[in-house]
DNA sequence: ATGCATGAGTT
DNA sequence: ACTCATGCATA
């Protein structure tokens, strides 16, 4: 019994060979260069799922946390600086060690632009994307002036800032189709959606070209310039499964790194790898698929029910509330995605009164 | 590659 | 309590 609530997850870096890509094109051979350890070890938590059994386990770690253990509490109720350790806070990084061809900053103090809500992705993309013969993907630009060593850091001054949305403009429709029509370079502020896509396919080529997995990236890029990245991050940037905004943060730092990683590719990359500390975290609740059907469906009818409603919900999937609601926000943010991966879900009317009048509702990604 | 989870910042 | 950015743990 009590035997499942030990958990002390251990970290090694064993350098297993996976070898298992499901992407014949696009993924190439791992060169034998790097390795990614993404692999480590995932054999300690036994899935308590019970099929059938209608057993109550809603509230495994609850218990768990509660009661202090021997060394301490599974996952800390109070924060303590759990996984959100940021070595660095870009505060001030005004290093300009190299810039060939970048132009003097321009002193840009806000971020790429807040100006639409994130949610008009690519709703209007694949419409003129025919300008330069992307085939070889070799030879595409990613200039990026203007950004670089100011990133962006939005917090450290309390009385002077100016970005703040324009508080008495109206949700307009349009996308960032209309502002587009006298730019002439490829992106200067506001990447468009196109831009952005074609970085990310650009970036994963040469990032596998270079022989990078995406972990090695998320190090690198917290090596050079403080902030660290998990696979994740990178991999979902890759598929374009971020936000607009946060895309539009992250691509001036991969593209610094895709620089760097040019510049050097000959030379002897400084491999640094820190070892992880010891973290506790909540298991993953694996969700049946049945679950997780009925939730689809509750979603389906309401995106965003009220806490009564979760509760109820809950009790009837016997889940816990808090579950349930991760799952609800989850969810809401996977629709908010671009690269709607919406399921096969029989007379699905997307029409919930959310601030999102329109999402897209294609299958663009290669 | 993705699902569930955490936490900071907003509303 | 929700959104948003991000990641550990998994499939």
């Amino acid at each position: 019994m009590a035997t499942a609530a030990s958990n002390h997850y251990s970290i090694l870096t064993s350098s297993a060979s996976v070898v298992a890509h499901s992407e014949p094109g696009s993924m190439q051979q791992t060169p034998p260069a790097y390795r990614d350890a993404q692999s480590l070890l995932q054999s300690e938590y036994t899935t308590l799922q019970s099929s059938g059994s209608t057993l109550s386990h809603a509230h495994q770690w609850l218990t768990a946390a509660l009661s202090h253990g021997g060394e301490g509490s599974p996952w800390p109720a109070s924060p303590l600086g759990e996984q959100d350790i940021k070595p660095t806070l870009q505060g001030e990084v005004e290093e300009l060690q190299h810039s060939p061809s970048l132009t003097p900053r321009q002193a840009h103090l806000v971020q790429p632009s807040p100006h639409h809500d994130a949610s008009a992705w690519r709703v209007t993309t694949t419409a003129h994307l025919s300008s330069m013969s992307t085939s070889n993907g070799q030879s595409m630009i990613y200039s990026q002036p203007g950004y670089g060593e100011q990133g962006m850091h939005h917090h450290a001054l309390r009385d002077a800032h100016e970005d703040h949305h324009s508080p008495h403009l109206s949700e307009h429709g349009h996308p960032q189709s209309l502002h587009q029509g006298h730019h002439e370079h490829s992106d200067e502020d506001a990447p468009t959606s196109d831009d952005l896509e074609q970085f990310a396919k650009q970036f994963k080529q040469r990032r596998i070209k270079l022989g990078f997995t995406q972990a090695d990236v998320g190090l690198a890029l917290g090596t050079l310039y403080g902030n660290v990245f998990s696979q994740t991050t990178i991999c979902r940037f890759e598929a374009l499964q971020l936000s607009f905004k946060n895309m539009c943060k992250l691509k001036p730092l991969l593209n610094k790194w895709l620089e760097e990683a040019d510049s050097t590719s000959g030379s002897p990359t400084s491999l640094d790898k820190i070892a992880a500390q010891g973290r506790k975290r909540k298991k993953r609740t694996s969700i049946e698929v049945s679950v997780k059907g009925a939730l689809e469906t509750h979603f389906l009818k309401c995106p965003k029910p009220g806490a009564s409603e979760i509760t109820s919900l809950a009790d009837s999937l016997q889940l816990e509330k808090e579950v349930v609601r991760v799952w609800f926000c989850n969810r809401r943010q996977k629709e908010k995605r671009m690269t709607p991966q919406n399921g096969p879900m029989p007379g699905n009317e997307d029409v919930y009164g959310d601030t999102s009048p329109h999402h897209g509702t294609q299958t663009p990604v290669p």
